[in-house]
DNA sequence: TTCCGTGCAAACAATTTGCAATAGA
DNA sequence: TCTATTGCAAATTGTTTGCACGGAA
């Protein structure tokens, strides 16, 4: 049931007492159909395919009122351009300095360290905003050659 | 003696084959000379107090290339600019995505995290490039209210 | 009808680049 | 001398904004 999310999204957004409209509707259809870690950019061209008249700062201006009402998020993969994605399945990303590979992983992963640093500074993190970069497997392999 | 880094670092810049220059010494002894965390821009003012004909261009120029040289890294602490730093003493930043608080932590607390990942999926983390963001004790307690 | 949302173009911030002049080795 | 480095201004990239028009409620 993929119309679930989008359908849920657009309540949201008539329930913060936004307008719902069609350029809306539209963003968050592309971003329900196109899986996770889309620049605004490549979401404005998944937009386009259905409804091409749509303005790039209309997607922009959509995302920053869906990250307002905690419907989306963006993340900052390694450099360039925010990544955007619906709320969901929250997971993390290594993404490699040196092939730019990303691997996904589990925010259960993250526990340990999250209760250490609560109980050492008192700080919640949420590291699901930025990814950690590092080498990965198969260039790490290389790199001891 | 805080000249040492600046010895290394110009040693290094002439050991790689590169000029040694008026500019490039500038900017690694205002780099040294201003603690963690400065953007280009506060360096390149960092630079000018002694040397205020040095061009903007070439301060971001010679950070490439110490960056290079892996005798600068820049680091990301939320959104805004890349903040700049000689190598030394690795540590790391928790970002409050409130109010926007720095707490930095020792590299060593992220150790049992590093070899969980280097288990599980081969990936060798080097958490210094980007920050963790989330929220500080501060601000989580006022969100408790 | 009343504002909110949108298109458009221009502004913006951070950074990079082309090219001619300059200065290290 | 010879070529790497620099200044300058312009280009780039990603994103935001002002304003007049058009469409949800």
């Amino acid at each position: 049931m993929p119309a679930q999310r989008v359908d849920q999204a657009i309540e949201a957004i008539r329930a913060s007492g936004s307008r719902v409209t069609v350029d809306r509707r539209a963003v968050v259809e592309a971003l329900d159909r196109s899986g996770d870690h889309l620049t605004a950019e490549q979401l404005a061209e998944a937009v386009w395919v259905r409804h091409p008249d749509i303005n790039l700062a209309t997607v922009y201006r959509t995302l920053e009122l869906l990250e307002r009402l905690e419907i989306a998020f963006h993340v900052h993969l390694g450099h360039g351009p925010s990544r955007w994605h619906l709320a969901g399945d929250v997971h993390h990303h290594l993404v490699c300095e040196i092939c730019n590979r990303v691997v996904e992983i589990p925010d259960s992963t993250f526990d340990p360290l999250r209760k250490r640093l609560l109980d050492d500074t008192g700080f919640v993190i949420d590291p699901h905003h930025f990814s950690l970069s590092g080498t990965c497997a198969a260039c790490a392999a290389d790199a001891d050659r």
